[in-house]
DNA sequence: TGTAAACCGTACCGTAGTGGTACTGTTTCG
DNA sequence: CGAAACAGTACCACTACGGTACGGTTTACA
């Protein structure tokens, strides 16, 4: 199915509460209470969040987890990035740790080209819109360009 | 995860195959041959596309299916729908039978706003990309517009 | 110094969706 | 009437997801 993970909805979720409380130490605890969801759930994605150091955490009495940088320079593609792992929206462009292609029938492949380009559109969609439009409630309007390829790079695919 | 299923994959593949010999009829075994695809996979996404009226069947022996239609009218949001069935990227905007939000904690639930708009963002991309731009080979490039919703709605969510 | 608050790590489990196979119709042409 | 091709359904192994539980570590503060 296509649509994003819960996880990755309540990470999305607590990055917005931190960055609307920015500069201020918010627990786990407070940011659950205040989206009526379950504890370990927000305590997952905030502690996936820290490990790509996009929020910061402080442990002990009186800590919790805040977000100190410009709301403006981190993009939802990088939330989403941290939250949901490496992804694509087709397989064919999955690589693996060598960066070989892991899409078996990719040279019997010659139709998937746009593939690519709907995988890179989503992608790019995500990497203009900021957290800072986020926590202000942006409502965001897709535009697709759509120039034509010359056919020189056929062969690579 | 966020990706599309492979069977909306082969799906796509087989639409664009289509529309590459619009007019002709390709039966499911000289689609899943040319992609290198197991056939059963090919006959149900040809099928589900027959039943949202997108291609057309003809049974019996030289039968198949084919594109009859205009490329530049079908729209990959429409082929997307067809072979993925009723799609949200987040749940909260997802709505039962009677039209009724499926979302338990919408009501305490300030700060997504922007999911909806995320959501619609990314189902007008699909909705300006045609079979006809698939077939083509076009690569898309999404631009995001981001104007300011003026906060009257809040109250509705 | 000890206790409670808070983060950290890991493991576990039921459920549902995915990807694929198999088998049995039903239609149509020759 | 038989072969080609679509139609429908059922089944199964596998994986991911959503959620829970439990024990550990750090820190503030009395």
């Amino acid at each position: 199915m296509l649509k994003i993970s819960k996880l990755t909805d309540y990470g999305l979720l607590a990055a917005v509460y931190l960055a609307r409380h920015s500069g201020e130490v918010s627990s786990a605890r407070e940011i659950a209470e205040f989206y009526h969801l379950p504890m370990p759930m927000i305590t997952k994605v905030l502690k996936t969040l820290h490990q790509s150091e996009l929020i910061e955490s402080q442990r002990g009495v009186g800590g919790g987890y805040s977000f100190r940088g410009d709301a403006e320079t981190v993009t939802l593609g990088q939330l989403i990035d941290a939250l949901e792992g490496p992804w694509d929206l087709v397989e064919c462009e999955t690589t693996d740790d060598q960066g070989h292609a892991t899409c078996a029938i990719r040279v019997a492949c010659p139709s998937r080209r746009f593939m690519f380009g709907i995988n890179r559109a989503v992608k790019g969609a995500f990497e203009q819109v900021t957290l800072g439009d986020l926590t202000r409630g942006v409502m965001p309007v897709a535009q697709i360009d759509k120039p034509m390829l010359s056919l020189r790079a056929e062969s690579q695919l």
